[in-house]
DNA sequence: GAATTTTGTTAGGCTAATCTAACTTTATAT
DNA sequence: ATATAAAGTTAGATTAGCCTAACAAAATTC
Protein backbone atom coordinates (compact mmCIF):
# COMPACT_ATOMS: atom_id res chain seq x y z
CA UNK A 1 0.00 0.00 0.00
CA UNK A 2 1.49 3.69 -1.16
CA UNK A 3 1.46 6.16 1.72
CA UNK A 4 0.07 9.69 1.49
CA UNK A 5 3.15 10.98 0.04
CA UNK A 6 4.17 8.59 -2.34
CA UNK A 7 0.28 8.77 -3.90
CA UNK A 8 1.30 12.56 -4.12
CA UNK A 9 4.32 12.32 -5.67
CA UNK A 10 2.75 9.70 -8.51
CA UNK A 11 0.15 12.55 -8.85
CA UNK A 12 2.18 14.86 -9.30
CA UNK A 13 4.24 12.68 -11.93
CA UNK A 14 1.29 12.61 -13.81
CA UNK A 15 0.32 15.77 -13.96
CA UNK A 16 4.43 16.80 -15.09
CA UNK A 17 4.91 14.08 -17.75
CA UNK A 18 1.21 13.44 -19.35
CA UNK A 19 -0.96 16.37 -18.67
CA UNK A 20 1.87 18.57 -19.50
CA UNK A 21 2.18 18.45 -23.32
CA UNK A 22 5.06 17.08 -25.00
CA UNK A 23 7.01 16.01 -21.81
CA UNK A 24 7.56 12.44 -21.03
CA UNK A 25 10.00 12.69 -18.02
CA UNK A 26 11.19 15.19 -16.19
CA UNK A 27 14.19 16.13 -13.59
CA UNK A 28 14.42 16.42 -9.63
CA UNK A 29 14.61 20.18 -9.32
CA UNK A 30 11.24 20.69 -11.84
CA UNK A 31 9.54 17.30 -9.20
CA UNK A 32 10.56 19.73 -5.55
CA UNK A 33 9.73 22.61 -7.13
CA UNK A 34 6.15 21.42 -8.19
CA UNK A 35 5.74 19.33 -5.04
CA UNK A 36 7.29 22.38 -2.40
CA UNK A 37 10.01 20.43 -1.57
CA UNK A 38 13.66 20.38 -1.64
CA UNK A 39 15.45 18.44 -4.09
CA UNK A 40 17.26 16.45 -1.62
CA UNK A 41 13.84 15.22 -0.97
CA UNK A 42 13.31 14.28 -4.47
CA UNK A 43 16.16 12.64 -4.45
CA UNK A 44 15.76 9.92 -1.76
CA UNK A 45 12.38 9.00 -2.63
CA UNK A 46 12.51 8.88 -6.51
CA UNK A 47 15.32 6.37 -5.50
CA UNK A 48 12.56 4.49 -3.19
CA UNK A 49 9.75 4.78 -6.11
CA UNK A 50 12.13 2.88 -8.58
CA UNK A 51 12.59 0.37 -6.05
CA UNK A 52 8.89 -0.56 -5.85
CA UNK A 53 9.13 -0.41 -9.58
CA UNK A 54 6.80 2.73 -10.50
CA UNK A 55 8.95 5.14 -11.77
CA UNK A 56 11.69 4.73 -14.36
CA UNK A 57 15.33 6.61 -13.15
CA UNK A 58 18.99 6.33 -13.29
CA UNK A 59 21.61 8.40 -10.50
CA UNK A 60 21.54 11.92 -12.43
CA UNK A 61 19.06 11.03 -15.02
CA UNK A 62 15.79 12.14 -15.99
CA UNK A 63 12.39 10.28 -14.19
CA UNK A 64 9.43 9.08 -15.95
CA UNK A 65 6.39 7.06 -14.90
CA UNK A 66 6.49 2.84 -15.35
CA UNK A 67 3.14 1.29 -16.86
CA UNK A 68 2.09 0.96 -12.88
CA UNK A 69 3.42 4.31 -11.72
CA UNK A 70 1.50 5.78 -14.01
CA UNK A 71 -1.40 3.71 -13.05
CA UNK A 72 -1.68 4.51 -9.63
CA UNK A 73 -1.19 8.09 -10.38
CA UNK A 74 -4.02 8.10 -12.90
CA UNK A 75 -6.23 6.73 -9.85
CA UNK A 76 -5.36 9.67 -7.31
CA UNK A 77 -6.59 12.08 -10.28
CA UNK A 78 -9.56 10.09 -10.59
CA UNK A 79 -10.91 9.71 -6.83
CA UNK A 80 -9.38 13.72 -6.82
CA UNK A 81 -12.08 14.12 -9.93
CA UNK A 82 -14.57 11.86 -8.33
CA UNK A 83 -14.86 13.43 -5.27
CA UNK A 84 -14.37 17.10 -6.77
CA UNK A 85 -17.43 16.44 -8.61
CA UNK A 86 -19.35 15.16 -5.45
CA UNK A 87 -18.43 18.28 -3.79
CA UNK A 88 -20.11 20.22 -6.28
CA UNK A 89 -23.25 18.33 -7.25
CA UNK A 90 -24.45 16.83 -3.96
CA UNK A 91 -23.64 19.03 -1.80
CA UNK A 92 -23.31 22.43 -3.01
CA UNK A 93 -20.09 23.57 -2.58
CA UNK A 94 -18.82 26.19 -5.19
CA UNK A 95 -15.94 25.24 -7.92
CA UNK A 96 -13.21 27.18 -6.27
CA UNK A 97 -13.66 25.26 -3.01
CA UNK A 98 -13.44 21.55 -4.38
CA UNK A 99 -10.28 21.28 -5.01
CA UNK A 100 -8.44 21.82 -1.52
CA UNK A 101 -11.02 19.29 0.01
CA UNK A 102 -10.28 16.74 -2.66
CA UNK A 103 -6.71 16.55 -2.20
CA UNK A 104 -7.99 15.05 1.39
CA UNK A 105 -10.36 12.60 -0.05
CA UNK A 106 -8.06 11.62 -2.96
CA UNK A 107 -6.70 9.29 -0.70
CA UNK A 108 -9.01 7.47 0.81
CA UNK A 109 -8.33 4.23 -0.95
CA UNK A 110 -11.07 1.87 -1.08
CA UNK A 111 -11.62 0.41 -4.85
CA UNK A 112 -15.19 0.05 -4.08
CA UNK A 113 -15.93 3.22 -2.48
CA UNK A 114 -15.02 5.14 -5.63
CA UNK A 115 -16.88 3.20 -7.69
CA UNK A 116 -19.96 3.14 -5.96
CA UNK A 117 -19.40 7.24 -6.18
CA UNK A 118 -18.91 7.13 -9.94
CA UNK A 119 -22.42 5.06 -9.86
CA UNK A 120 -24.09 7.45 -7.48
CA UNK A 121 -23.05 10.26 -9.83
CA UNK A 122 -23.91 8.81 -12.84
CA UNK A 123 -20.80 8.16 -14.20
CA UNK A 124 -19.97 11.62 -15.18
CA UNK A 125 -16.93 12.48 -17.68
CA UNK A 126 -15.69 15.91 -16.51
CA UNK A 127 -14.95 17.24 -12.96
CA UNK A 128 -16.06 20.96 -12.22
CA UNK A 129 -13.22 22.72 -13.38
CA UNK A 130 -13.79 20.61 -16.93
CA UNK A 131 -10.92 18.02 -16.24
CA UNK A 132 -11.84 14.43 -18.08
CA UNK A 133 -11.94 11.78 -15.08
CA UNK A 134 -9.82 8.57 -15.62
CA UNK A 135 -12.33 5.64 -16.04
CA UNK A 136 -11.34 2.53 -13.64
CA UNK A 137 -8.60 1.41 -16.32
CA UNK A 138 -6.65 4.27 -15.62
CA UNK A 139 -7.66 5.76 -19.39
CA UNK A 140 -8.39 9.13 -20.30
CA UNK A 141 -9.30 11.61 -22.64
CA UNK A 142 -6.05 13.43 -23.37
CA UNK A 143 -7.34 16.30 -25.97
CA UNK A 144 -5.26 18.63 -27.56
CA UNK A 145 -5.94 21.74 -25.69
CA UNK A 146 -5.61 24.92 -26.83
CA UNK A 147 -5.98 28.15 -25.05
CA UNK A 148 -8.59 31.03 -25.50
CA UNK A 149 -5.14 33.17 -26.10
CA UNK A 150 -4.08 30.91 -29.32
CA UNK A 151 -7.77 31.89 -30.39
CA UNK A 152 -8.44 34.18 -33.94
CA UNK A 153 -10.54 37.18 -33.76
CA UNK A 154 -13.88 36.59 -35.38
CA UNK A 155 -13.99 32.74 -34.42
CA UNK A 156 -16.25 31.15 -32.13
CA UNK A 157 -14.80 29.23 -28.88
CA UNK A 158 -16.32 26.92 -26.61
CA UNK A 159 -14.54 26.94 -22.92
CA UNK A 160 -14.16 23.43 -22.08
CA UNK A 161 -11.55 24.04 -19.34
CA UNK A 162 -9.68 25.77 -16.88
CA UNK A 163 -5.77 25.17 -16.40
CA UNK A 164 -5.83 26.77 -12.75
CA UNK A 165 -7.74 25.55 -10.14
CA UNK A 166 -6.71 28.21 -7.61
CA UNK A 167 -9.73 29.77 -5.37
CA UNK A 168 -8.95 32.98 -6.77
CA UNK A 169 -8.64 32.86 -10.38
CA UNK A 170 -12.57 30.47 -10.27
CA UNK A 171 -13.70 33.26 -8.15
CA UNK A 172 -12.37 35.92 -10.82
CA UNK A 173 -13.98 34.22 -13.73
CA UNK A 174 -17.45 33.56 -11.08
CA UNK A 175 -17.42 37.74 -11.33
CA UNK A 176 -16.49 37.68 -15.23
CA UNK A 177 -19.43 35.83 -15.93
CA UNK A 178 -17.50 33.06 -17.48
CA UNK A 179 -18.35 29.61 -16.70
CA UNK A 180 -17.45 25.68 -18.53
CA UNK A 181 -19.06 24.99 -21.58
CA UNK A 182 -19.89 29.17 -22.72
CA UNK A 183 -19.50 29.75 -26.01
CA UNK A 184 -17.61 33.06 -26.92
CA UNK A 185 -16.79 34.75 -30.01
CA UNK A 186 -13.26 36.76 -30.18
CA UNK A 187 -14.46 40.23 -31.21
CA UNK A 188 -11.05 42.05 -30.72
CA UNK A 189 -7.36 40.63 -30.26
CA UNK A 190 -4.72 43.82 -29.32
CA UNK A 191 -1.09 42.53 -30.10
CA UNK A 192 0.12 45.23 -27.97
CA UNK A 193 -0.66 43.89 -24.91
CA UNK A 194 -2.54 40.58 -25.48
CA UNK A 195 -5.29 42.00 -24.33
CA UNK A 196 -8.35 39.86 -25.71
CA UNK A 197 -12.26 41.02 -26.13
CA UNK A 198 -15.57 38.37 -26.19
CA UNK A 199 -19.10 38.64 -26.65
CA UNK A 200 -20.81 35.76 -24.99
CA UNK A 201 -24.28 35.54 -23.57
CA UNK A 202 -25.00 38.96 -24.54
CA UNK A 203 -22.23 39.77 -22.35
CA UNK A 204 -19.23 41.94 -23.38
CA UNK A 205 -15.62 41.31 -21.38
CA UNK A 206 -12.22 42.63 -21.98
CA UNK A 207 -9.56 39.95 -20.75
CA UNK A 208 -5.70 39.71 -20.10
CA UNK A 209 -3.72 37.08 -20.96
CA UNK A 210 -3.57 35.84 -16.91
CA UNK A 211 -7.02 34.97 -17.63
CA UNK A 212 -7.00 33.70 -21.84
CA UNK A 213 -3.73 31.69 -21.35
CA UNK A 214 -6.04 29.90 -18.59
CA UNK A 215 -8.65 29.06 -20.18
CA UNK A 216 -8.80 25.95 -22.77
CA UNK A 217 -11.23 26.24 -25.76
CA UNK A 218 -12.29 24.08 -28.76
CA UNK A 219 -13.28 26.13 -31.45
CA UNK A 220 -17.26 25.99 -32.38
CA UNK A 221 -17.15 24.12 -35.21
CA UNK A 222 -14.68 21.27 -34.24
CA UNK A 223 -17.11 20.96 -30.81
CA UNK A 224 -18.25 17.03 -32.18
CA UNK A 225 -14.43 16.12 -32.97
CA UNK A 226 -13.73 16.93 -28.71
CA UNK A 227 -10.32 17.73 -30.63
CA UNK A 228 -9.54 20.78 -32.57
CA UNK A 229 -6.47 21.24 -35.06
CA UNK A 230 -8.16 23.81 -36.67
CA UNK B 1 -4.08 20.63 13.78
CA UNK B 2 -4.58 17.56 15.33
CA UNK B 3 -2.62 14.84 13.34
CA UNK B 4 -4.52 11.49 12.45
CA UNK B 5 -2.83 9.34 15.35
CA UNK B 6 -3.78 12.33 18.01
CA UNK B 7 -7.66 12.11 16.89
CA UNK B 8 -7.40 8.34 17.33
CA UNK B 9 -6.46 8.55 21.28
CA UNK B 10 -8.50 11.24 22.01
CA UNK B 11 -11.75 8.94 20.13
CA UNK B 12 -10.81 5.97 21.69
CA UNK B 13 -10.38 7.98 25.31
CA UNK B 14 -13.64 9.58 24.56
CA UNK B 15 -15.14 5.77 23.74
CA UNK B 16 -13.46 4.27 27.38
CA UNK B 17 -14.31 7.04 29.41
CA UNK B 18 -18.08 8.73 28.15
CA UNK B 19 -19.66 5.49 26.14
CA UNK B 20 -18.41 2.88 28.44
CA UNK B 21 -20.77 3.10 31.60
CA UNK B 22 -20.01 4.98 34.74
CA UNK B 23 -15.97 5.35 33.58
CA UNK B 24 -14.25 8.58 33.71
CA UNK B 25 -10.68 7.70 33.38
CA UNK B 26 -8.36 5.24 32.10
CA UNK B 27 -5.02 3.94 32.83
CA UNK B 28 -2.04 3.19 30.03
CA UNK B 29 -2.54 0.06 29.64
CA UNK B 30 -6.26 -0.45 29.05
CA UNK B 31 -5.84 2.18 26.87
CA UNK B 32 -2.98 0.62 24.71
CA UNK B 33 -4.85 -2.72 24.91
CA UNK B 34 -7.31 -0.91 23.29
CA UNK B 35 -5.48 1.35 20.91
CA UNK B 36 -2.93 -1.80 20.08
CA UNK B 37 0.02 -0.51 20.69
CA UNK B 38 2.43 -0.94 23.47
CA UNK B 39 2.14 1.28 26.84
CA UNK B 40 5.66 2.68 26.84
CA UNK B 41 3.81 4.44 22.97
CA UNK B 42 1.03 5.51 25.26
CA UNK B 43 2.90 6.80 28.02
CA UNK B 44 5.01 9.43 25.52
CA UNK B 45 1.52 10.05 23.85
CA UNK B 46 -0.17 11.02 26.83
CA UNK B 47 2.43 13.52 27.32
CA UNK B 48 2.22 15.00 24.13
CA UNK B 49 -1.64 15.56 24.70
CA UNK B 50 -1.43 16.64 27.97
CA UNK B 51 0.88 19.84 26.86
CA UNK B 52 -1.58 20.50 24.39
CA UNK B 53 -4.43 20.66 27.15
CA UNK B 54 -6.40 17.95 25.65
CA UNK B 55 -6.23 15.43 28.65
CA UNK B 56 -5.61 15.49 32.24
CA UNK B 57 -2.89 13.47 33.60
CA UNK B 58 -0.08 13.51 36.13
CA UNK B 59 3.00 11.20 35.88
CA UNK B 60 1.95 7.21 37.56
CA UNK B 61 -2.26 8.64 37.28
CA UNK B 62 -5.00 8.15 35.02
CA UNK B 63 -6.03 9.87 32.29
CA UNK B 64 -9.32 11.61 31.53
CA UNK B 65 -10.06 13.98 28.75
CA UNK B 66 -10.35 17.79 29.29
CA UNK B 67 -13.19 20.02 27.88
CA UNK B 68 -11.52 20.25 24.54
CA UNK B 69 -10.17 17.00 24.21
CA UNK B 70 -13.51 15.55 24.84
CA UNK B 71 -15.17 17.91 21.94
CA UNK B 72 -12.27 17.10 19.32
CA UNK B 73 -12.82 13.48 20.21
CA UNK B 74 -16.60 13.82 19.86
CA UNK B 75 -16.32 15.41 16.37
CA UNK B 76 -14.17 12.70 15.26
CA UNK B 77 -16.95 10.66 16.10
CA UNK B 78 -19.63 13.05 14.65
CA UNK B 79 -17.46 12.60 11.53
CA UNK B 80 -16.96 8.83 12.11
CA UNK B 81 -21.04 7.97 12.18
CA UNK B 82 -22.51 10.46 9.67
CA UNK B 83 -19.64 9.33 6.67
CA UNK B 84 -21.17 5.64 8.14
CA UNK B 85 -24.83 6.55 7.46
CA UNK B 86 -23.51 8.22 4.11
CA UNK B 87 -22.02 5.60 2.72
CA UNK B 88 -25.27 2.39 3.86
CA UNK B 89 -28.03 5.18 2.83
CA UNK B 90 -26.05 7.08 -0.64
CA UNK B 91 -23.47 4.60 -1.84
CA UNK B 92 -25.62 1.16 -0.61
CA UNK B 93 -22.90 -0.16 1.07
CA UNK B 94 -23.84 -2.63 4.15
CA UNK B 95 -23.73 -2.04 8.00
CA UNK B 96 -20.72 -4.56 7.98
CA UNK B 97 -19.17 -2.57 5.24
CA UNK B 98 -19.66 0.91 6.70
CA UNK B 99 -17.29 1.06 9.48
CA UNK B 100 -13.62 0.26 7.92
CA UNK B 101 -14.22 3.07 5.15
CA UNK B 102 -15.11 5.42 8.09
CA UNK B 103 -11.85 5.04 9.66
CA UNK B 104 -10.61 7.17 7.27
CA UNK B 105 -12.93 9.57 6.37
CA UNK B 106 -13.49 10.21 9.81
CA UNK B 107 -9.91 12.09 9.71
CA UNK B 108 -10.95 14.81 7.08
CA UNK B 109 -10.93 18.15 8.85
CA UNK B 110 -13.63 20.56 7.08
CA UNK B 111 -16.26 21.62 9.74
CA UNK B 112 -18.00 22.88 6.65
CA UNK B 113 -17.72 19.80 4.42
CA UNK B 114 -19.19 17.50 7.62
CA UNK B 115 -22.04 19.94 8.24
CA UNK B 116 -22.84 19.87 4.40
CA UNK B 117 -22.86 16.31 4.58
CA UNK B 118 -25.07 16.12 7.82
CA UNK B 119 -27.91 18.26 6.05
CA UNK B 120 -27.76 16.32 2.56
CA UNK B 121 -28.55 13.37 5.01
CA UNK B 122 -31.28 15.09 6.79
CA UNK B 123 -29.75 15.46 9.73
CA UNK B 124 -29.86 12.00 10.77
CA UNK B 125 -30.07 10.86 14.75
CA UNK B 126 -28.75 7.64 14.56
CA UNK B 127 -25.89 5.82 12.84
CA UNK B 128 -26.17 2.15 10.59
CA UNK B 129 -25.44 0.49 14.07
CA UNK B 130 -27.99 2.36 16.26
CA UNK B 131 -25.25 4.70 17.57
CA UNK B 132 -26.38 8.48 18.36
CA UNK B 133 -24.26 10.97 16.13
CA UNK B 134 -22.70 14.12 18.33
CA UNK B 135 -24.56 17.20 17.33
CA UNK B 136 -22.04 20.15 15.96
CA UNK B 137 -21.86 20.98 19.60
CA UNK B 138 -20.27 17.96 20.62
CA UNK B 139 -23.50 16.95 22.05
CA UNK B 140 -24.78 13.57 22.60
CA UNK B 141 -27.99 11.51 23.66
CA UNK B 142 -26.00 8.64 25.78
CA UNK B 143 -29.16 6.75 27.30
CA UNK B 144 -29.13 4.11 29.87
CA UNK B 145 -28.58 1.41 27.72
CA UNK B 146 -29.19 -2.49 28.77
CA UNK B 147 -27.98 -5.42 26.98
CA UNK B 148 -30.91 -8.18 25.77
CA UNK B 149 -29.33 -10.68 28.33
CA UNK B 150 -30.05 -8.08 31.25
CA UNK B 151 -34.11 -9.02 29.80
CA UNK B 152 -36.39 -10.79 31.39
CA UNK B 153 -38.35 -13.80 30.15
CA UNK B 154 -42.08 -12.54 28.78
CA UNK B 155 -41.34 -8.76 28.15
CA UNK B 156 -41.09 -7.31 24.87
CA UNK B 157 -37.81 -5.29 23.78
CA UNK B 158 -36.73 -3.21 21.28
CA UNK B 159 -33.41 -3.83 19.19
CA UNK B 160 -31.86 -0.15 19.48
CA UNK B 161 -28.22 -0.83 18.80
CA UNK B 162 -24.83 -2.88 18.44
CA UNK B 163 -22.19 -2.94 20.55
CA UNK B 164 -20.08 -4.42 18.33
CA UNK B 165 -19.38 -2.63 14.82
CA UNK B 166 -17.14 -6.22 13.34
CA UNK B 167 -17.97 -7.15 10.17
CA UNK B 168 -18.36 -10.73 11.54
CA UNK B 169 -20.55 -10.08 14.44
CA UNK B 170 -23.03 -7.59 12.05
CA UNK B 171 -23.23 -10.53 9.48
CA UNK B 172 -24.66 -12.95 11.71
CA UNK B 173 -26.73 -10.92 12.67
CA UNK B 174 -28.24 -10.75 8.97
CA UNK B 175 -28.39 -14.12 8.66
CA UNK B 176 -30.37 -14.50 12.00
CA UNK B 177 -32.51 -11.71 10.79
CA UNK B 178 -31.97 -9.64 13.44
CA UNK B 179 -32.00 -5.79 12.72
CA UNK B 180 -32.08 -2.43 14.32
CA UNK B 181 -35.48 -1.22 15.51
CA UNK B 182 -36.90 -4.95 15.54
CA UNK B 183 -39.18 -5.57 18.66
CA UNK B 184 -38.93 -9.06 20.12
CA UNK B 185 -40.55 -11.05 22.81
CA UNK B 186 -38.21 -13.10 25.55
CA UNK B 187 -40.07 -16.51 25.20
CA UNK B 188 -37.36 -17.95 27.63
CA UNK B 189 -34.40 -17.49 29.64
CA UNK B 190 -31.72 -20.39 30.14
CA UNK B 191 -30.08 -19.52 33.02
CA UNK B 192 -27.52 -23.07 32.67
CA UNK B 193 -25.80 -21.81 29.84
CA UNK B 194 -27.10 -18.02 29.57
CA UNK B 195 -29.33 -19.28 25.84
CA UNK B 196 -31.88 -17.07 25.44
CA UNK B 197 -35.12 -17.23 22.87
CA UNK B 198 -36.86 -14.71 20.97
CA UNK B 199 -40.24 -14.17 19.07
CA UNK B 200 -40.09 -11.40 16.53
CA UNK B 201 -41.12 -11.03 13.01
CA UNK B 202 -42.75 -14.30 13.07
CA UNK B 203 -39.61 -15.95 14.01
CA UNK B 204 -38.16 -17.81 16.88
CA UNK B 205 -34.16 -17.99 17.59
CA UNK B 206 -31.98 -19.02 20.20
CA UNK B 207 -29.35 -16.78 20.96
CA UNK B 208 -26.03 -17.15 23.11
CA UNK B 209 -24.89 -14.18 25.21
CA UNK B 210 -22.00 -13.74 22.49
CA UNK B 211 -24.88 -12.09 20.76
CA UNK B 212 -27.10 -10.90 23.47
CA UNK B 213 -24.44 -9.22 25.46
CA UNK B 214 -24.04 -6.94 22.47
CA UNK B 215 -27.20 -6.34 21.55
CA UNK B 216 -28.70 -2.89 23.23
CA UNK B 217 -32.26 -2.42 23.22
CA UNK B 218 -34.88 -0.75 25.32
CA UNK B 219 -38.16 -2.13 26.81
CA UNK B 220 -41.43 -1.82 24.92
CA UNK B 221 -43.04 0.11 27.22
CA UNK B 222 -40.51 2.77 27.54
CA UNK B 223 -40.02 3.60 24.02
CA UNK B 224 -40.82 6.93 24.03
CA UNK B 225 -38.74 7.79 26.76
CA UNK B 226 -35.84 6.70 24.91
CA UNK B 227 -34.24 5.79 28.55
CA UNK B 228 -35.17 2.15 30.34
CA UNK B 229 -35.08 2.02 33.68
CA UNK B 230 -37.66 -0.49 34.76
C1' DG C 1 4.74 -5.29 56.48
C1' DA C 2 7.39 -7.81 53.20
C1' DA C 3 6.99 -10.25 48.75
C1' DT C 4 4.95 -10.46 44.48
C1' DT C 5 2.33 -8.82 40.72
C1' DT C 6 0.62 -5.19 38.03
C1' DT C 7 1.16 -0.89 36.12
C1' DG C 8 3.70 2.73 34.22
C1' DT C 9 8.24 5.10 32.79
C1' DT C 10 12.65 5.67 30.63
C1' DA C 11 16.42 4.91 27.54
C1' DG C 12 17.76 3.77 23.18
C1' DG C 13 16.57 2.36 18.40
C1' DC C 14 13.91 2.20 14.00
C1' DT C 15 11.48 4.17 9.76
C1' DA C 16 9.34 7.79 6.86
C1' DA C 17 9.64 12.27 5.31
C1' DT C 18 11.61 16.29 5.62
C1' DC C 19 15.57 19.80 6.06
C1' DT C 20 20.57 22.19 5.45
C1' DA C 21 25.14 22.22 3.98
C1' DA C 22 28.75 20.36 1.45
C1' DC C 23 29.89 18.01 -2.51
C1' DT C 24 29.77 15.99 -7.45
C1' DT C 25 28.18 15.54 -11.98
C1' DT C 26 26.37 17.45 -16.19
C1' DA C 27 25.30 21.31 -19.11
C1' DT C 28 26.27 25.95 -20.96
C1' DA C 29 28.97 29.77 -22.38
C1' DT C 30 32.79 31.83 -23.55
C1' DA D 1 38.48 23.29 -23.81
C1' DT D 2 37.96 25.49 -19.84
C1' DA D 3 35.29 28.01 -16.55
C1' DT D 4 31.07 28.84 -14.67
C1' DA D 5 26.37 27.69 -13.75
C1' DA D 6 22.76 24.41 -13.10
C1' DA D 7 21.21 20.11 -11.61
C1' DG D 8 21.55 16.31 -8.67
C1' DT D 9 23.55 13.59 -4.65
C1' DT D 10 25.11 12.59 -0.03
C1' DA D 11 25.80 13.10 4.89
C1' DG D 12 23.95 14.29 9.02
C1' DA D 13 20.04 16.20 11.73
C1' DT D 14 15.04 16.45 13.09
C1' DT D 15 10.25 14.99 14.18
C1' DA D 16 6.36 11.78 14.72
C1' DG D 17 5.05 7.43 15.94
C1' DC D 18 6.23 3.23 17.02
C1' DC D 19 9.15 -0.67 19.27
C1' DT D 20 11.99 -3.58 23.08
C1' DA D 21 14.30 -4.06 27.27
C1' DA D 22 15.35 -2.57 31.67
C1' DC D 23 13.70 -0.26 35.45
C1' DA D 24 10.55 2.09 39.05
C1' DA D 25 6.27 2.84 41.40
C1' DA D 26 1.88 1.32 43.10
C1' DA D 27 -1.26 -2.13 44.26
C1' DT D 28 -2.21 -6.75 45.93
C1' DT D 29 -1.49 -10.78 48.43
C1' DC D 30 0.07 -13.40 51.94
MN1 LIG E 1 -8.49 19.67 -8.15
MN1 LIG F 1 -10.50 19.49 -10.89
MN1 LIG G 1 -17.99 2.59 13.21
MN1 LIG H 1 -21.28 3.07 13.83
Amino acid sequence: MLSFTEENYLKALVQLTIFEEGVTEVGVNRLAEYLGVKPATVSDMVRKLKKKALVNYERYGKISLTEEGRFLGMMVIRRHRLWETFLQQKLDFSWDEVHELAEDLEHIHSKKLINRLDAFLDHPEFDPHGDAIPNREGEILIPFRRTLNDGESGKRYKIIAVKDNSSEFLKYLDKLGIAINDEATIINKESFDELITIRFNGKERVLSPKVTDYLFVICASCLKAKKCDC
